[in-house]
DNA sequence: TTATTGTCATTAATATATTAACTAAAGTCC
DNA sequence: GGACTTTAGTTAATATATTAATGACAATAA
């Protein structure tokens, strides 16, 4: 039978840990979690985005993120306003204060990246990326 | 800059949502979540394992482990023991019921590994173990 | 228009993640 | 032996994950 290690899913869960402390550290100094970083950094990107696609894009659960968006809020670090389309959607984006903050920490992260890409290979690294994105779009 | 979903550990998280996608229903069903079942799968190799032990091959902080412990064990699935050398540590074993309950289980979801692994390609599945081996052990 | 259906965000309830603090039991040094 | 340090496991406090249920709004069909 399968061995225990020999499993996907777990593996997939530890990579992410070795990568992750490449970064903690830095946020853990802000002090931010991982999920408000990814959150931020997706609105830093698309500036203006909603709930839902929010989400999406940062692979968190609804529920999960109401509650993330609401501390960020009370932060200061963004704020929401209502689609005057639809009522029923929330737009959200960055403050000033959380744009200023992102750019502050953001080099400091990147260098940790390279650190990370340095000693994982370039060359190893594009060849992960592909094979995520593959592993991305089986549907059972 | 990097863009956002330029990033390994959000790959990481997205691609193992997309294989968990494989087994999440047959473990709703038991009903157990991931993680413990996880723990389970550990204990059925490896027979009787330290907390500490656990912890490390399931990827689960003591902390958490602690809560999964103390559910698994009112289900009636696991059962612990002091160590009679070191009175601080504790073992931890499955019952025969959680044994049955895995033999009963674990055919169905080797049967989605397979189902995954044809999918995504067994050269694939390879390279893809490989690369996250080498992840494993980049530090900061 | 009304009744139906579907969608978005949230709330509720429970399980897990994370860091810090704590307890008990070993191990160490003197 | 006694003071110091370390280690295994737990508890505490807060944040997030997960599924189900809810409320408000929108889209659609009759």
């Amino acid at each position: 039978m399968r061995k225990f290690d020999d499993s996907i899913p777990l593996k997939l869960l530890k990579a992410r840990e070795a990568s992750m402390n490449f970064f903690r550290p830095v946020l853990q100094e802000i002090p931010l979690t991982e999920q408000q970083w990814r959150v931020i950094r997706a609105l830093y990107e698309y500036k203006e985005l909603e709930s839902k696609q929010l989400a999406d894009l940062c692979c968190i659960l609804s529920p999960s993120l109401t509650g993330i968006i609401s501390r960020l809020e009370q932060q200061g670090y963004i704020q929401r306003r209502k689609s005057t389309e639809d009522q029923r959607r929330v737009l959200i984006s960055l403050t000033q204060q959380a744009i200023d903050m992102f750019e502050r920490v953001s080099p400091t992260l990147e260098a940790r990246y390279r650190a990370m890409a340095e000693q994982f290979s370039d060359e190893n690294m594009e060849l992960l990326h592909d094979l995520l994105n593959k592993l991305c779009k089986i549907k059972p």
